[in-house]
DNA sequence: CAGCACACGTTACTAGCGGTAACTTCGACC
DNA sequence: GGTCGAAGTTACCGCTAGTAACGTGTGCTG
């Protein structure tokens, strides 16, 4: 760690900066979770806190960052799921299959994705509940909104709807995948199917099982 | 601050204290949401730090033991309008708005329940994905897949689809709810209206927006 | 060439966190 | 009276996020 390190050079070295330390913050994450350390971060891309600071401000701007990427990703082969020509329920399965294929890949990458360290100190004062759920499921919420809203004739009121929707089913398709994810209770085609029976309404044609209190 | 403070006394001080110390820590989070710290609660319980250790070991085990109390509050109400006799979409609709009364009238104690913290030093090494998610979430889901499969006839394999509902509707409702919370886009009812009809199958039977891609 | 400016990098620090060790003090019981 | 144990304290550890102040190499400009 002599002090003759970088060769340095070119002048463009900014952005490159950037991108080396993101990748170097990605790898860091992947392997020790969401408690990955800026110290740690910084260790691993060779150099040290306040340069990681210089960058992106802070723990939350380097979160954001990291974040932003995978969710460009993930988002990116969602909206490729959503698009294939195919009847409506074969899109429905197709994208959730894809988002918990992607999830069941690399579920270190999920779990950073779902908890951005939340600190922040924003919350001062007032506690702006709400914004505390990773942004990644907003953005997949409104993301699915728009197209929904789109593509499907809901009526009057059916932005609004749309957007209800949006979310609902993301939220759905998240807390389905988390669960699975941690039991792992049955294969990934049986969760997708099960979920998209749910949305297609079987609980509503479902009968009563008989002998029991009725539902 | 002397020492000449508590009036001790009673031998069944124990859980008496541990009661006291619980409320404490309610008035803390409920000021302070999910920054509240140990030294902050022991403040506000006119103590200090290493009792609230003897009492409940860690900061894990005091934020569960204060998520339990609410977590068993919210199920009994939710538990209520699930039970109540009406037709089964009805049923649906009051459990949802109960749900999202909850988190509307307190909602420094609904963004609690959902971010307990998570340092807990687990996730050492083999970052156990998956638990990561809030408790609450788990065991909504799985009170919920309990009731669908004791009274919904699902055929063969009825138990693991309610499992996938039960999560699936519980992470739609926290997702939506959330959302809704943040954004107040609409009136409860309209939210509540809206995923209900998503939960009975609208999305399956609606057409086509005229002139859009199809979906 | 001198010198300025600036980005890049460092060491060394602060404030606060969760958690603990060691000591004191009080009340109960034999 | 003397001892035992719970309740409570101060003072600390190791860690974190974040910052201030101090080099050091490079390119531009007089």
């Amino acid at each position: 760690m002599e002090t003759t390190q970088q060769q340095a050079g070119q002048p463009a070295t900014a952005e490159r900066r950037r991108r080396e330390l993101l990748e170097a913050a990605d790898r860091v994450v992947l392997r020790d979770g969401p408690k990955a350390s800026m110290n740690a971060i910084a260790a691993e891309a060779g150099i040290t806190k306040p340069i990681l600071y210089r960058h992106f401000g802070d723990k939350a701007g380097l979160y954001q960052a990291l974040a932003v990427r995978h969710t460009d990703a993930l988002l990116e082969s969602l909206r490729a799921a959503l698009d294939a020509p195919a009847e409506r329920r074969r899109r429905v399965e197709n994208t959730l299959d894809t988002y918990l294929a992607a999830i069941e890949a690399r579920p270190q990458v999920y779990r950073f994705l779902m908890h951005p360290a939340e600190d922040s100190h924003a919350a001062e004062r007032g506690f702006d509940v709400g914004l505390h759920s990773a942004p990644l499921l907003r953005r997949l919420g409104e993301e699915l909104a728009k197209v929904i809203a789109e593509r499907v004739d809901l009526g009057p009121g059916g932005d609004e709807l749309a957007r209800v929707w949006g979310h609902g089913i993301v939220g759905m398709m998240h807390a389905a995948g988390d669960w699975w994810l941690g039991e792992r209770p049955c294969a990934r085609a049986a969760l997708v199917s099960g979920l998209t029976d749910l949305l297609w309404g079987r609980l509503g044609t479902a009968g009563n099982l008989a002998g029991g209190p009725g539902f």
